[in-house]
DNA sequence: AAATGGTCTGAAACCGGTTTCAGATAACAC
DNA sequence: GTGTTATCTGAAACCGGTTTCAGACCATTT
C-alpha cells in the first residue's frame, strides 16, 4: 500500500500490451505513432483490443527520449501572481492543448537565481519550445537555449537576443490613453510606472509617453515611479497647481492597485478630483468608485499567438525574429469621466 | 539554424563525459546520483571537472524511465484564473522546489473532459505525487492515480476518496463570520455562493451556516447562489422589511466579485445600506468603497503544507489519510462598520 | 603464503519506448 | 513458373540515464 516505487513498476507497459496482442513491440508502437498506416487492420484491431483491455498508456517520459518529441513547452514568467501573465498563460496552455502539447510553467518570484536554475531545469526536461516573460538575464543559459529550441519572448525583450517576440502595441497604447484623456479635458498627466528595472515594455511605455506628450500642446505630462514615499510623490503632483484637470495613467495592473490605494490613503476623492486610466483590464477596475477606465490587453491571444509562433518554428520555419504587437482596447468607465468634453 | 531536432542530439550526454574522463558511465552516474561516497576523490575530481568543462546537464526525463524518480509533482486546478488557485500553487510551487522538486500546473478550466486527459497526462509523465483542486468526477482515473502514487486534496474533498485533505476550517470560518456580524450589530444574513456544484467546501460552508443560524436566536439568515438574476435576488432580499440591519456574507473571492457587482447594478449604497464580508482576501477588497471585511485564507501555508503531506507520503509515511485544516484570519474592513455595536 | 575482507570500478542489463533493417508474404506482370 | 515490387512484420539497436554484479586492487589477518 505504501511502496509507490512499486507500484509505479507494475504499470502496463509496451511489452505487455504486445503480448496480450501476440504482436510485436514495434508494431504496438506503430499502432501509437502516427503510423498506423503501415499495419494491416486485423493487427491493428488486436492491439486496439489489447490497449483497452489492459488500460495502456503510453510513458511520455519514454518516448521523448529516443524521439526527441516530449510534446512539452515550457513558459517561464517573472510573476505568477501577476495578473496579466496569468491571463497570458492561461491562452498560451489553451493553444498548446488544441495542439497536443502540455505546458511546463516556472516562476521565478522575479529573481534572477530562481530564472537561471529554471532554465536548466525546464533544459533537463528536454522541452521543445520556451516561451519567457521574464527579464532575461543569464544571457549564457538563454543562448544555449536559444540554439537547441525555439524560443518566443512575451511582454519584454531581451536585449540582443533576436527572437520572436509577442506583445502590446505601446506606442499605440500610449497615443490611446493620451488621446483620450486629452478628448475628455484632461491636461496634466502624471504617467505611473512600476520601476523599470530593466523590462522593455516599461520602458518603452515611458518613452512612448515622453515623445508624445511633447507632440501634443495641449497636455503636460510627468513620470512617476511606484516605490517608497509614493502617495506623498501622488499627493505632491495633486497639489501642484496647473493650468488644468489632472489624470494619472497607470502604466499596467499593478501600477494601478498601487496608485488606487495611495489616492485612498491621501484620501483624494477618487476620479473628482483626478482622473485615471490603466492599462490591463483588471475583475475589480469597474468596482472602484465609479469604474476605472482601461486599456485592455487581450491576453488570451497574446498567449495563444505565442504558442503559434513556437508552433511555426518547431515547423521548420526559419524567416527572420518576427515581432507581433496587438492593440489595446479602451474600455470606459467613470474614472475619465469629470471633465467631459463632449 | 533550423533544425532543432538535430540541434537537440548535439547535447552532451553522460557517455561524453565518460569519455572526457576517462572512466566509465556508471562512475559518471553514480558522480550525478547521490553515491559519490562510493568514489574515490581523484575520479570524482576527474568526472567534476569534465562535467564543468563540457558544461554538461543530466536529462531528468532519462532519469526518470529506469529510476522512477521524475522529481515531478502534478497539480489539477479547476480554475487557474481563481486567485484562491493562483495562491495556493504559488506555495505549493515554491515548496516543491525547496525540496528539489518541480511542479506540472494543469488547468481544467472546470471541464470534466479536460479532468480527464489532464490526468492521463500527468500519469503518463510519470509525475510522483499529485495535488489535487478539482470536482475530481472521473473517479477510475483518480483511483488508479491513488494506486500508483500518494495524492492530496485541496479545499474541496472527493466523495469516497480516502486521501489527505489540506483546506480551510470552514466551521470554524462561518463561526468567525458570523460572530463578527453580530457584534457589528447586523442581524439579517444573506450567504451568498456559487452555485455548490459538488463543491465540497462550497457545500460544507452553506451547511454550517444553516446549522449556526439555527443556533444563534439573534439572527436570522438565508442562503443565495449566484447565476441568473442575481441582482434582482439580491434587491429583494434588500428590500424584504427585517428586524434590523443586514449584510451580505460571501462565501468565496469568486462570490465577493460578483456581489460587489450586483450591489453597484442596482444602485445600493455600499455598506451603509448593507454589511459585507468576505472570504478569501483579495487586492482589492481594500479599494472598494470603505474597503471589504475579509476572512483571509492563509494560501500560501495551505500549499506548502499539501506539498509537505505529498513528501511524507512518498518517504513512506503509511498513516491513515488525515486532514488539515487551517483558521481564517478575520481583517475588518469598512464594510461592517456599518452598524458598529460599540 | 594463503585466506579474508573492504573499497572502487566498469561491463552489461535494464527502464519503456522508437527506429532501422532485413525478411516474409502477397500481388502483379511477364 | 519465375521475377519484381509493394506491403507488412519483428528482431535488435538505440535514446540517456541507473543499477546489478563480478572482478580488480589493496590491506589485514591467520
Amino acid at each position: 500500500m505504501n511502496d509507490f516505487s512499486a507500484a509505479q513498476r507494475s504499470r502496463v507497459t509496451m511489452l505487455d500490451v504486445a503480448e496480450h496482442a501476440g504482436v510485436s513491440k514495434a508494431s504496438v508502437s506503430r499502432f501509437i505513432g502516427d503510423d498506423r498506416a503501415l499495419l494491416s487492420d486485423a493487427i491493428a484491431r488486436r492491439i486496439e483490443q489489447a490497449i483497452a483491455e489492459l488500460g495502456y498508456r503510453p510513458n511520455q517520459m519514454a518516448r521523448g527520449l529516443k524521439r526527441g518529441r516530449t510534446r512539452l513547452i515550457g513558459m517561464l514568467v517573472a510573476d505568477i501572481r501577476n495578473p496579466y501573465s496569468i491571463a497570458v498563460m492561461h491562452g498560451v496552455e489553451t493553444a498548446c492543448r488544441a495542439h497536443g502539447y502540455s505546458l511546463v510553467v516556472c516562476n521565478t518570484d522575479r529573481d534572477d537565481e530562481q530564472e537561471r536554475q529554471h532554465l536548466a531545469l525546464l533544459r533537463s526536461y528536454n522541452i521543445e519550445g520556451l516561451i519567457v516573460n521574464t527579464l532575461g538575464h543569464h544571457r549564457a543559459e538563454l543562448d544555449e537555449l536559444k540554439r537547441e529550441m525555439p524560443l518566443v519572448l512575451v511582454d519584454r525583450k531581451v536585449e540582443g537576443l533576436d527572437s520572436d517576440m509577442v506583445g502590446l502595441n505601446n506606442p499605440q497604447a500610449v497615443e490611446m490613453a493620451l488621446a483620450h484623456l486629452e478628448r475628455r479635458g484632461y491636461r496634466n498627466v502624471l504617467l505611473v510606472t512600476e520601476p523599470y528595472d530593466g523590462t522593455s515594455s516599461r520602458i518603452e511605455r515611458v518613452a512612448s509617453f515622453q515623445a508624445q506628450i511633447a507632440q501634443r500642446p495641449e497636455l503636460t505630462g510627468s513620470v512617476l515611479e511606484t516605490g517608497d514615499a509614493f502617495a506623498q510623490h501622488v499627493e505632491h503632483f495633486l497639489n501642484t497647481p496647473a493650468d488644468g484637470p489632472k489624470a494619472l495613467f497607470c502604466a499596467n495592473g499593478v501600477a494601478a492597485l498601487t496608485c488606487t490605494r495611495a489616492l485612498r490613503e491621501i484620501g483624494c476623492r477618487l476620479f473628482e478630483d483626478v482622473g485615471l486610466i490603466a492599462l490591463d483590464d483588471l475583475d475589480w477596475y469597474p468596482l472602484v468608485g465609479s469604474g476605472i477606465t482601461a486599456l485592455a490587453q487581450p491576453t488570451e491571444a497574446i498567449g495563444a499567438r505565442a504558442f503559434e509562433c513556437l508552433l511555426k518554428r518547431l515547423r521548420g520555419d526559419a524567416e527572420a525574429a518576427r515581432n507581433v504587437d496587438f492593440a489595446p482596447v479602451l474600455v470606459e468607465r467613470g474614472s475619465t469621466h469629470g471633465f467631459r468634453g463632449d
